[in-house]
DNA sequence: CCAAAGATTGGACTTTGTCTAATTCCGGAA
DNA sequence: TTCCGGAATTAGACAAAGTCCAATCTTTGG
């Protein structure tokens, strides 16, 4: 969870090296994601994009999140049946939830390890293993 | 993941052994998720109770599945966000998901271990573990 | 600078789930 | 058995997240 915030000239260079045209949208909805380091709904990044002047619409939001999803800038959690978040950070981690406020905050792959994955029948792949820890105040 | 059918009064003391009053349209509803051992969504739900003739509710199929849940009968399976699955087996495990059919496959919690559980801030409680394993063809 | 390809848009639409007020059902007491 | 009050059910309106579409606007390579 770096605190680094990314000048545009990076955020273009990132969007390029993935293959996505850097259009105004679309570097505005990065800069969102990547300025903070939060896990963010697409509602509420909406909001944040147009905080200042009204510029992007609800469909290209949502449009650009699965876009960046597709080409691995950032990562869908789904762990609240209501929305998806959007997660910036791609190297592999989990989730603690907190089911009461609804934050999430990330556990790193490197603590966290599972053995025991079953063998996977033939012809098919782990795309990923997701764990998600629910807690809440006692 | 028996394939054990419970007879009528067997799921009438099941009902009461979690304080639900076992009204007709529930015993319906238990009698499809505990019937077959697959995980539905509640609009399949809806389906198979009203296949033969319409008898219940669209209301009533979501109050008695948050009922079963908050009581302890089964267990929300978040995978997609598109909708909530419901599965009758609340033994501690985990889940395989097939993210090209949706299929959803169980994974005994004896199977599975997990290492590296971060200490909880004091006051916070874990509610559970969710591990879900996505998978896809080749 | 121009045209074609690609991106964006408002708004209608779909889907999942909730809410409400009115009705119906059920179980216990007499 | 009948009656009563609380609990359960219901239709349909509603809400929220997300998708789709056809028209318009940008971007970019040549």
């Amino acid at each position: 969870m770096k605190a680094t915030s990314y000048s545009r000239p990076e955020l273009i260079a990132l969007l390029r090296r993935h293959g996505v045209a850097p259009t105004h949208q679309r570097l505005e909805i990065a800069h969102v994601l990547f300025g903070r380091c939060e896990h963010l709904a697409a509602d509420q990044i909406l909001t944040l994009v147009n905080e200042r002047h009204a510029e992007t619409s609800k469909a290209t939001v949502y449009n650009t999140l699965n876009l960046f999803r597709d080409r691995g800038l950032i990562r869908e959690v789904i762990v609240d049946p209501k929305r998806v978040f959007y997660d910036p950070n791609t190297q592999p981690h989990h989730h603690l939830y907190n089911i009461d406020t609804g934050e999430i905050t990330d556990i790193g792959a490197e603590v966290l390890a599972v053995s025991g994955l079953p063998e996977l029948p033939p012809g098919m792949v782990t795309e990923g293993v997701d764990i998600i820890v629910r807690i809440r105040a006692l």
